[in-house]
DNA sequence: ACTTACAGTTTACATCTGTAATCTTTTTTT
DNA sequence: AAAAAAAGATTACAGATGTAAACTGTAAGT
């Protein structure tokens, strides 16, 4: 597939939601994103609309009035093609290169490393 | 500053010349960056004139004939701010997670764990 | 000095993106 | 049944981006 990097910045803030509800009507949609600071319906219908045509959503009939909306790609497809673009795009592919440079900016910390290599350890 | 965000992936290429090499004139730069595969002079041109404008790039005089370009954001400084701007959009700034995924992609393994432990320890 | 070639600069243009309004079809309400 | 409300679907539009051509001034060759 080739869509998941074609996930443009506001609508990935759809899909964010709707990995994490699973599946929601687009009131409910607009509703948690709105949570924060109000969101155009509007709007939010569009990027809903231009998700369906790339086919990473998917919309189902719920009940006469209203469809629910259904990510048709998983989060973690995304993930992983999102790492794999920052990566080649800002680094090179060059990992260690991108860690040193977290590091650097004190994003990561040696606790975190640490919590990391137990992890691996499983 | 705001503007090292601005820099657009197309751009982006020619930064990486820019700061490899610090300083090339126009045919300098279109000559290393066509070595992969040919790059379209115009193209170029447009594209620094774009981080001419956006104060990322300056030109100086080399010779009567020619310019040279030289960056005014050090690359240091462009990828700190890139590394956050993913960790915010993708992650929510949430590095354990970022960091869990590039794990299970594979991208990061033990080895290069070690190693971060290593140099973290100086 | 005249023409040519080329660096520098400006303009063009299709597509993508964020944002939103409008139109159409259904469902509710009165 | 008629009117109102709202969901679904389409259209709009400005700014960003990738790509490149056109224009302008000057250096270099003859």
């Amino acid at each position: 597939m080739k869509n998941t990097e074609k996930i443009t910045d506001a609508e990935l803030e759809i899909m964010k939601v709707l990995w994490e509800k699973k599946s929601l009507t687009l009131n409910e949609l607009v509703e948690e994103l709105s949570k924060e600071e109000p969101k155009n319906k509007s709007t939010i219908k569009t990027l809903l609309y231009r998700l369906i045509d790339k086919n990473i959503v998917k919309s189902v009939e719920k009940n006469k009035k209203e469809n629910e909306y259904k990510p048709l790609i998983s989060e973690k497809k995304y993930l992983k093609s999102a790492n794999e673009t920052f990566l080649d795009k800002v680094y090179d592919g060059n990992v260690n290169n991108m860690l040193l440079n977290f590091v650097e900016d004190k994003k990561i910390t040696k606790e975190e490393i640490e919590k990391l290599l137990n992890i691996i350890d499983e």
